[in-house]
DNA sequence: CATATTACATGAATTTTACTCATAGGTTTA
DNA sequence: TAAACCTATGAGTAAAATTCATGTAATATG
């Protein structure tokens, strides 16, 4: 079969003029050059030079396959390349799965100069998953799942990387802002905003107002972290947050972290991973990147 | 060293779903490409594909390898064909070299029906030539050689394929046009229209005027056949061409072919080749329908 | 739920191929 | 006319590809 090998010494031999110069160019000897053409021409059934006094022409086969080498050599080599970065964890995708929506904020922070150091890594953040983070990690739809609520199994593996307080945020004017912490009755008369997730999923349910038998007013939800800040800024709601990020919001904004309970929910964010496996140099990157954040927030 | 062989497993993997059929449509054994490809991945450092259950899934560099696959092996297959036609004589170039003014009425008739029965053959003309007719044919610069005047040599070979008689075209109101011939002496007072190449090289000249002594009253030159033919017909002057080319015209020009000399001067197109080589079929096949060519004249 | 089936991996043996060495036969240059 | 080059080729050898036999794991089957 005419390999990517016989174009390397075609296009060696159009390059350096002589079989000779083109075999110590690919550190071969002349003879395995000329041998190895005979057998190129015996199999396409045409030659591929003609001797021109001690030189050699291509025919016009001989010209074809050179045409052939001039546009596919370089594609080999480009792949080639790029294989290595991947290989060297370089160049890649790192697909994170998203289970928690806050994070997102927190994950802007680690993507940027990440994006900035591996300039040839894409990073891919997808937020649905059709059978759950853990299902989209075992079945290779992600590379690593961001989540609060690691839920081990055989086969993951996670690492803590950022520790919060998830608080409970006010407007200013509610009788809650001046405590130190809320207590679940407080919230009776509240409209509490949280993100569009089942209530088991969230702490505010799961850990604070469920295990005291307590509910709220009203239960309503918003998409998004911002419009979720305006409406409690606006008095039409509380809302459950980690603290870094109502924080960050407080200068503009009339709002005010609390305390949930009188020794606060404490949640760490976790980056779940398949076990056992080698990971390309860019995700170890990212992971001591995601640690050092704390510092940021 | 990637080559196209790795690159037509991948291929065939990805098109037939696992290794073992993939194996028999490349009329090989599941352990020669499990063998080929673990090689190709100690190469390049990363592996090509993952197991998922018993089937075998692209990594980031195997799937980068399967684009590869498919933007070059069409890119192979093409070449490989046309090589293939190239070598069975039904793909290429024709270069031929014209020695003859005339001749190129002549060839005109034998390229169309060539044209149509190889049409991946490319026909190619030329007239002037560096070092003569014989050396663009030795220097591969041409591949066919059309000549009234084979010049015998080593290295060349030659083959006449159309007899014709050389004759004098004169105005219809020319003395000599009633007469059965024409006598060197009869053009002393005409003007001689030729081609514009050397004397030596006109047979009005070397095979009539010279060996008689006789000469006209005036020498000149143009370029083309239609208009030397017209300016004949309106009795500017008399000229010597191929008596089925003034055949061809009569019916519409005022012209009179005449025989020079008694015995006339009788000429054979010569084809001429460079010997002792294997002519691709196509070049075999116009000389076949060169020889044809007497019953169209 | 045990069993048959299907699929890939792997070590060893073998066949095939690629490569080198030595040398011959041309061509060009001094 | 020799010296310097260049390619072709036959024979021997090193290397690679391929097969065979077998192991292991996942999936389908009855």
């Amino acid at each position: 079969m005419l390999e990517r090998h016989h174009l390397a010494i075609i296009h060696a031999v159009d390059k350096h003029g002589t079989l000779t110069e083109a075999a110590n160019a690919l550190h071969l000897t002349q003879s395995a050059l000329s041998h190895g053409i005979k057998k190129l021409e015996v199999h396409l059934g045409a030659p591929v030079w003609r001797k021109d006094g001690r030189r050699l022409r291509l025919t016009q086969a001989g010209q074809g396959l050179l045409n052939l080498a001039n546009r596919v050599l370089p594609q080999f080599e480009h792949s080639e390349q790029v294989i290595q970065q991947i290989a060297q964890g370089l160049r890649g995708a790192l697909r994170i799965g998203m289970e928690c929506h806050p994070c997102y904020q927190w994950l802007l922070k680690v993507v940027s100069p990440f994006l900035q150091q591996f300039p040839d890594v894409d990073v891919d953040v997808r937020q649905a998953f059709q059978f759950g983070g853990l299902g989209a990690l075992l079945g290779y739809d992600i590379d690593m799942l961001i989540t609060p609520d690691p839920l081990f199994q055989k086969g993951l593996e996670y690492l803590p990387v950022f520790e919060y307080e998830h608080v409970l945020v006010v407007p200013r004017s509610h009788f809650v802002a001046e405590k130190a912490f809320v207590q679940p009755q407080d919230l009776r008369h509240d409209v509490l905003i949280t993100y569009p997730v089942e209530s088991s999923r969230l702490d505010v349910f799961s850990q604070f107002l469920t295990p005291a038998g307590a509910s709220v007013k009203r239960h309503r939800t918003i998409e998004t972290t911002e419009i979720m800040l305006q409406m409690v800024s606006a008095g039409r709601g509380v809302a459950a947050l980690p603290k870094w990020l109502v924080e960050q919001h407080q200068k503009d904004l009339a709002i005010v972290p609390v305390r949930l309970g009188k020794r606060g929910i404490f949640k760490n964010i976790h980056l779940g991973f398949r076990a056992g496996e080698t990971r390309p140099e860019y995700q170890n990157a990212f992971i001591e990147m995601a640690k050092q954040t704390d510092h940021l927030m």
